[in-house]
DNA sequence: GGCTTCACG
DNA sequence: ACGTACGTGAAGCCG
């Protein structure tokens, strides 16, 4: 973040849009109130969130600018806009006063005009900032203040809560809008906004607006060429909406004049050491803390963790440039490499930084990706550990240009991962600079965290067992495939005829669930029951119970198993089975929040088993000619697990009987023998342990066996008398995430869980579920990965040519010669089952076979 | 692009 | 009064 700052040497205004960050620390934080029972948390999250930009900024002015009530110029002349206000929550209403109170100790100035909002005030210092050769950071979660961007002033834009934030470029804007930052207002005026009551133009969305504005630059000549240019519906929306647009990108755009008294200078930022006081008077201990920081160092004070100051950047557009920079390296034992679309990015933390930039088209200085990629082969083969984020991607890059990435890594992604799990898509550093910095950030906060291990042991090593199962592959037998595929087709063509002959109605299209349901309820009279957002619901929930009303509802059944089939395995397979025959599916070990792993292109992990018509897919996936695959999966290894950690007894004991549980689930609820559980008992119970490990409802458990919500509840009222541990570790599981804010898995992986503190119902309760699946879902994924990474080293060490190539979640694969088979599937076995020490046997059901169907 | 449906653990 | 079982990915429709 400081590294645009060191690069100009400007110096930098931070300026905070006050009411925007008071109301989102507000709603980030639960109600925390100190000793005197007043309401600190949206100070608290304001003042952190402050003192933790200025740390990463270290900026020479500071204000914050807040609303005055009362009607502004903007928007005075727009009485629908009041109606959108809400009131301010009165817990949030006295912090406010308190949190001035606050800025006016550190020395920081509040600036404020009647008449005018704060983002107009911050509009205001951010034209004074670029007339005066000054950076600023405009900080808010007001996303009009977007069109304040420029190439000096920039938006941190707080996204969630208040510390996951964005920074805003010119460029970062075009990327998320669709439009220049100028040109903000004019898309507001064409779409509108609901959340501001501002209505734009009536029918254009955002997809037309930005359309119409990268063809017309702005709102006003997008209206002049309407008449002319469009025609149809969107022409007549334009020319009738013409007012209300002019209308609307007037009142979104953010005045730049605000009469202030202050000037620049006066927000020069102090060290700010006035606030300890009242922060010790509000208890806000751990933000004196952090305030201590910025006290003047004293001559005697520690030497801090040395941030790096970078060098500037060098270009190597030769590969005799490259070789030159790689060979004017200290001996650091990292060096930070990233990829991007515009050329390869590199660090190292004596200071030395390189870009290699990728030639544009045929003309032009400079490398292509592959030449450059070949420069950096010393690297990329090398003993220095390389930083990288999204290792796994860069190693398959490379091997697509027949180079090799053997040297030793770090992956940034998956130690973000690690600290946010949750949160999707994890945004690559700017650069390899940018990238070392977090490094050292995310290893330090990874050590804080006690999941270092985690790190280091398991999910490290795995990157590579993945990439090496995505290397392997699976092989298919297409013409198998196909084979199916023919006959699938044929039942496809014969279900349609019966369907629409027994509809009695025209052709039409069997896959739209729309056109579905108004025949099924319009035309012939069904029972509706279920409806979503759209209209009626057809899933095969609703119609198995329309089945006996109408003969069609089994056919129509019977086309959507076989439809999707056909287009999802027979179409999708084929579609992506490689020149080498076999199946390349892409593992990703940073999706999901739980900690498994997630395969895609295609997912070989929701390859049909449960009818026999689906499981014939498997018998398309197949060894090599004279190899066999072996397949092991774990047994129940969820509920031993939760045997384990709630050291129920009744459990435990089943477990370590090698009973079936959910035979002995039947028989402990139902209070009969285990002989004389019949099978409608036994899949009662096992319904109910399934629920369990989901973190069970009434609700659920009753949809699930189709039975009343009393009956549901009784029956896991009697599971809990008699397994009484599973309760008390289930509100352990509960307790614990709400006071930390996160569950924990036996390995350390966390997850948040900020949905425990939601003030919605809903939420919450889905937070409670969370927390309760998380350990036993996570602790699995964790098992199998460590089982995992045995499976490779194992098979290494003893020179076996078996390969492991692919996960189910509790199930491997290996692919080994017919004479390796017997001792595979003994190492196979071996690894999963002491891949953890539980205090019940932890088992693995293995078989072999000449296709994935014959290991059943 | 969001919704619906359905495949797996 | 509310409205859900936990975790994923892909295909197809529709506006």
């Amino acid at each position: 973040m400081s590294e645009s700052i060191l690069k100009d040497f400007r110096e930098t205004f931070i300026i905070v849009d006050g009411n925007s960050l008071m109301h989102r620390a507000f709603h980030a934080l639960p109600p925390l109130s100190n000793e005197d029972g007043i309401f600190t948390n949206a100070v608290f999250g304001f003042l952190s969130m402050l003192l933790k930009v200025t740390s990463d900024v270290k900026p020479a002015y500071m204000a914050v600018a807040f609303d005055l009530h009362g009607p502004t110029f903007r928007h005075q002349d727009y009485e629908a806009y009041k109606a959108g206000r809400k009131p301010t929550a009165p817990e949030l209403r006295p912090q406010f006063d308190l949190v001035r109170e606050c800025l006016t100790a550190m020395g920081i100035r509040q600036l404020t005009c009647p008449s005018f909002e704060a983002d107009d005030i911050l509009g205001t210092i951010a034209r004074r900032c670029e007339e005066s050769g000054i950076s600023a950071l405009l900080v808010t979660g007001d996303r009009d203040s977007m069109q304040l961007v420029s190439e000096t002033s920039h938006v941190l834009y707080t996204k969630r809560g208040v510390s996951d934030v964005v920074r805003y470029t010119p460029e970062k804007v075009l990327e998320d809008f669709g439009v220049r930052p100028d040109q903000i207002p004019d898309l507001k005026g064409l779409m509108g906004d609901a959340s501001d009551n501002i209505p734009g133009v009536p029918g254009i969305g955002e997809k037309t607006a930005i359309k119409l504005l990268s063809a017309y630059g702005t709102i006003e000549n997008a209206f002049d060429h309407a008449e002319t240019d469009l025609k149809g519906k969107q022409r007549e929306k334009m020319l009738d909406g013409r007012l209300s647009g002019l209308m609307s990108k007037k009142i979104a755009t953010i005045t730049r004049y605000v009469p202030l008294e202050e000037t620049l200078e006066d927000c020069r930022l102090g060290d700010m050491q006035g606030g300890m006081a009242i922060f010790e008077r509000l208890g806000l201990k751990s933000l004196m803390a952090r305030l201590a920081h910025f006290a003047p160092q004293t001559e005697t004070s520690q030497p801090e963790t040395a941030a790096i100051v970078w060098q500037e950047d060098m270009l190597l557009d030769s590969a005799e440039a490259v070789s030159g920079w790689i060979s004017a390296l200290d001996h650091d034992a990292l060096l930070s490499l990233m990829m991007q679309e515009e050329g390869f990015s590199l660090a190292c933390p004596s200071g030395m930084r390189a870009r290699i930039p990728f030639v544009q088209g045929l003309l032009g200085d400079g490398l292509d990706p592959i030449q450059a990629a070949q420069a950096l082969s010393p690297l990329l083969t090398g003993r220095r550990t390389l930083i990288l984020f999204g290792g796994k991607r860069l190693m398959t890059q490379m091997a697509q240009w027949n180079l090799s990435l053997t040297a030793p890594i770090e992956d940034v992604q998956l130690m973000a991962y690690l600290l946010a799990p949750q949160s999707g898509k994890y945004e690559a550093p700017e650069n390899a600079a940018a990238l070392y910095d977090q490094y050292l950030l995310d290893s330090a906060a990874l050590e804080a965290q006690n999941m270092m291990k985690l790190y280091r042991e398991i999910e490290l090593p795995l990157l590579h067992t993945l990439y090496a199962m995505e290397c392997e592959g699976f092989l298919v037998d297409r013409s198998e495939l196909t084979r199916l595929g023919e006959i699938y087709s044929a039942k496809i063509s014969a279900l349609r005829e019966e369907i629409f002959a027994l509809c009695g109605v025209a052709p039409f299209n069997l896959n739209s669930t729309q056109q579905l349901g108004a025949v099924l309820f319009d035309a012939l009279g069904l029972p509706a029951k279920k409806k979503t957002q759209r209209g009626y619901s057809t899933d095969a929930e609703t119609l198995q119970e329309l089945s006996s009303l109408h003969p069609v509802i089994d056919k129509i059944l019977a086309y959507r198993q076989v439809a999707k089939l056909h287009s999802t395995y027979i179409d999708g397979l084929l579609r992506l089975t490689g020149r080498d025959g076999r199946i390349h599916s892409w593992f990703d070990q940073t999706i999901a929040a739980t900690g498994r792993i997630s395969s895609s292109e295609p997912n070989l992990q929701n390859i049909p088993v449960r009818t026999e018509m689906g499981r014939e897919i498997r018998r398309a996936f197949i060894a090599r000619p004279g190899h066999v695959l072996v397949d092991a999966d774990y047994s129940q290894i969820e509920l031993r697990l939760l045997a384990h950690l709630s050291g129920d007894e009744a459990m435990q004991d089943a477990f370590n009987r090698g009973q079936d549980i959910h035979t002995r689930t039947a028989a402990e609820v139902f209070g009969v023998p285990l002989e004389d559980v019949t099978p409608q008992m036994r899949s009662s119970a096992k319904a109910v342990n399934f629920g369990i490990v989901y973190g069970i409802s009434d609700f659920g458990l009753a949809n699930n066996l189709r039975i009343s919500r009393r009956e549901a509840g009784e029956f896991i009222d009697r599971y809990f008398a008699r397994y009484p541990a599973i309760r008390r570790f289930m509100d352990a599981c509960v307790a614990q995430g709400k006071a930390e804010g996160y569950s924990v898995t036996m390995y350390g992986r966390r997850r948040p869980l900020p949905e425990l503190t939601s003030p919605n119902y809903n939420r919450r309760q889905f937070g409670e579920r969370a927390a309760m699946n998380t350990p036993v879902q996570g602790a699995a994924a964790d098992i199998i990965k460590i089982a995992m990474n045995a499976v490779r080293q194992k098979l290494s060490e003893e020179g076996l040519s078996a390969r492991l190539i692919l996960q189910v979640h509790d199930e491997l694969i290996v692919e080994c010669p017919e004479q390796e088979e017997a001792r595979v599937c003994a190492l196979l076995e071996a690894c999963m089952e002491n891949a953890a020490q539980l205090s019940v046997p932890l088992v693995a059901d293995v078989h072999a076979g000449h296709s994935w169907y014959d290991t059943k």
